[in-house]
DNA sequence: TTTAAAATATGAGAATTGTCATGTTTTTTA
DNA sequence: TAAAAAACATGACAATTCTCATATTTTAAA
């Protein structure tokens, strides 16, 4: 199921190519490029196509909270233009990625049109407040062993596995900490037990899950 | 501003009170009352009329995490009905509640007929993703010093003094301990911490905030 | 109004996670 | 390919927060 408003149509074609309309366009970005900014004011919403974008927001104390790691069909910014303020969110690229710009008033015009686009979007949003809400849950009431298997646990789910069966989302510790709001050297003893537990393998550049019910009891609160 | 169906009049009446529809009730809870449950299949959304709500969820460990504390004017329930999914939240009474209820299909009928409302919903999902991004943030990046000062100057701007300029809305150290995920004990010593240094003022049943400058700054990381 | 229950409080020690210093490996750039 | 930078890793110790035991106070119930 895909968000963009190009690509309602029954097969998922986008039809911002394929009748080259102006009022939206495609960019591309590398890895490590910022695609908005905190506190931006945004002159439409974004449309991932392609690859894998990190959605962070900084603390009072200068710190990075990641909230997110998005993929294809995820639509970004959409709560700025709603309020009319900017940005409380940064996207950054954490793969090539690919978006569709859709400007502000053919978002409205089409919240305004389509039926459908719109129930999507309400859908979208209660979707998202309930893994906020296990957000502020696991963050609140489980220690980092048991966020980490969680963790782990919905990479797969949500990226799945390359052909050797690694995660396939590979992040650096340094995401991973900033996503469960810990530091680097926590995430990397951590990491370490696991894989002394025989739970996860880890090589450079590869992270494979072994012993997923073994993880879920962890996240559960199960002992090691 | 007024969420309820029957308060999208101008003039913020009850449409429900006054003609008085089958289709919607008002409920009665007292402080402690469950108003609905998680995994709980709701029959319709509620408005809160009167009173203040707890909003919690139960972690895989047990432990229970507040996400919101909500007054009159708040719609409970929406997500469950737009994705018809049981409740992934339960909301409890803290104080004498009034709710209406609204049946599902005379929701549905005034999201389908009322842009307004439709456009209204919109904004609060918008603005609640705000929060809960807030929330995810001060969860992961800040020590419990911080977040019990922030979290007592929201408490404040969300539900103001009383007349002998005491928090409008008083809560158990529990309570606390359960919005911020940390233990009872730790919220009573740091509360008494900000009373040492003059930040607050405790008293049996009431909390005032003295200094929230000072508090303000804790929040953002100054050392007492 | 006495009793029971719930909420608040405090101390001692343990567990968890962070900090900082430093070293190694891997990746990128020149 | 060499040099630099980034990422990963580890140890020692410190800070934070939790746990558990036990009082004390407040509130609710008999």
């Amino acid at each position: 199921m895909s968000t963009c408003i190009h690509c309602l149509s029954d097969k998922n074609i986008c039809l911002n190519k394929l009748n080259g309309e102006q009022s939206s366009e495609a960019f591309f970005y590398q890895r490590g490029d910022l695609i908005f900014n905190e506190h931006q004011q945004l002159k439409g919403v974004y449309c991932i196509k392609k690859g894998v974008c990190k959605i962070s927001k900084m603390s009072t104390n200068g710190k990075e909270q990641i909230i997110h790691f998005l993929k294809e069909g995820t639509l970004l910014g959409i709560r700025s233009l709603l309020n009319a303020e900017a940005t409380n969110l940064k996207a950054e690229a954490l793969s090539p990625v690919e978006v569709c710009f859709i400007e502000k008033k053919r978002f409205f015009d089409t919240l305004k049109k389509n039926r459908h686009f719109l129930n999507h979007l309400l859908e979208t949003f209660a979707a998202y407040l309930r893994t906020t809400d296990d957000r502020i849950v696991s963050m609140g009431q489980n220690k980092m062993m048991e966020r980490l298997a969680h963790f782990l646990i919905k990479l797969q789910s949500d990226f799945g596995t390359d052909h050797h069966g690694n995660l396939g989302l590979y992040l650096k510790r340094e995401d991973m900490a900033n996503y469960m709001g810990v530091t680097v050297e926590s995430t990397i003893r951590m990491l370490k037990v696991f894989e002394q537990n025989g739970l996860i393998v880890l090589n450079s550049k590869s992270l494979k899950l072994i012993d997923i019910p073994g993880l879920e009891n962890i996240s559960k609160g199960f002992k090691i």
